[in-house]
DNA sequence: TATCTAATGTTGTCGCTGTCTACATGGTAG
DNA sequence: CTACCATGTAGACAGCGACAACATTAGATA
């Protein structure tokens, strides 16, 4: 038929697309540099021109996600709701990602990454969590959640989502549903952080802050 | 010196030792079963003897790992304090073993299991949930906290304190100590089950249950 | 006690992998 | 036009997991 040409042309973004497909497929250990070179029609050495390692192409494809998954979450944080169903909105972006790419996830939030792209994989990482933290204080200012560190109730809203989503989607939810659990955390966040915690319960330390 | 006698002995023990200890050094995928034989000194076909698979010997790991957990947490749950300090309690000793061996819980959690020792890796995998179950229901009973399904909340607790756990053993709660963030989260839900959550914020099907 | 069998360990082989090297091709800047 | 350099090819290498054939030995059985 029509004779490849010697050079491809777009081999880096062949690449990185069925690198997801194959991640989305059979995970990360179902990945082979060789078997993906095979399935872009291009030797087996070709691929190291554009990602050193197979380590470099796991990191191209865990940014493409978080970058992915960013666009739905900002999205879900703009639907014109009051804040709290913002605030849930966005736990239900996260989670529902979680469940359409579980392998994808997990690449994301497996922690060997080279020291180069590690920076702005971070950095595209923890975009989650700042608007997380201005959600919360945008509600403290309105008088709708009670005072308390917008950083810390952040991370804690983000580590209870991040953990909803993990547990979804590798359905490890012991027979709750889904929708009941992400319900479920995201009224408990809120509800505590309404509340706020009593003076009593906090160690010394925390009143002075 | 003392030639090998040509029978280990022990050699099922041996391997899952050192295999807990090279995937604690270097992760899953620094562990090679032909490593792992010449380590223990034996021929780089023995160990299928014992492991049909590399699947095999890492559900044995995993297993291994949910069951030394399992007697921290239920440790942690009988220290004689009221039930919201039992609560906490159990909560950072989840976190602390997550810390102290991080690779271990992502095997531990890392959802592709042989059907064989599926049914004994989730009766063990679940034992903690169970355990904050009975603790939400004994609190739900003395009034401390208020009504709701013991089950989905335990559920709730369950995720959020896996995310703390696994945000905080791969060292990503950006900037924020395991500390304030283990303690703020059971603070946070702990609150937010004192709170409940007001009928208005469920939706109807919720309130039928 | 003598024997037989199954469990355990060894050795060799297979195809596959990731990485490295040397070489081929061809787009593009001077 | 030419020279360069990014891109792609081809071959080699060691290490891997899995399998099969064979060796050794412990323990049951007679």
């Amino acid at each position: 038929m029509t004779d490849q040409p010697y050079h491809h042309g777009k081999l880096r973004e062949a690449l990185l697309e069925r690198a997801v497909e194959t991640i989305e497929e059979a995970g990360v250990e179902g990945l082979s540099l060789r078997q993906l070179a095979r399935d872009v029609n291009v030797s087996h050495g070709a691929p190291a021109k554009h990602f050193r390692d197979k380590q470099a192409l796991i990191d191209a494809v865990a940014l493409a996600g978080f970058e992915s998954m960013n666009r739905l979450i900002q999205g879900a944080a703009q639907s014109g709701e009051d804040l709290r169903g913002r605030f849930v909105s966005v736990g239900k972006a996260y989670v529902d990602f979680a469940v359409e790419h579980p392998a994808l996830l997990t690449v994301m939030y497996s922690t060997k990454h080279h020291p180069d792209s590690s920076d702005e994989l971070r950095n595209t990482g923890v975009q989650g969590i700042h608007l997380a933290q201005a959600m919360i204080a945008e509600a403290q200012e309105a008088g709708v959640l009670a005072a308390g560190n917008p950083e810390t109730l952040a991370m804690v809203c983000f580590v209870s989502l991040h953990g909803t989503a993990l547990l979804a989607a590798g359905g490890q939810l012991d027979g709750n549903s889904v929708e009941d659990v992400i319900t479920a955390t995201t009224d408990t966040l809120w509800a505590g952080m309404a509340a706020g915690v009593p003076a009593a319960q906090l160690p010394p330390t925390v009143q002075l802050h």
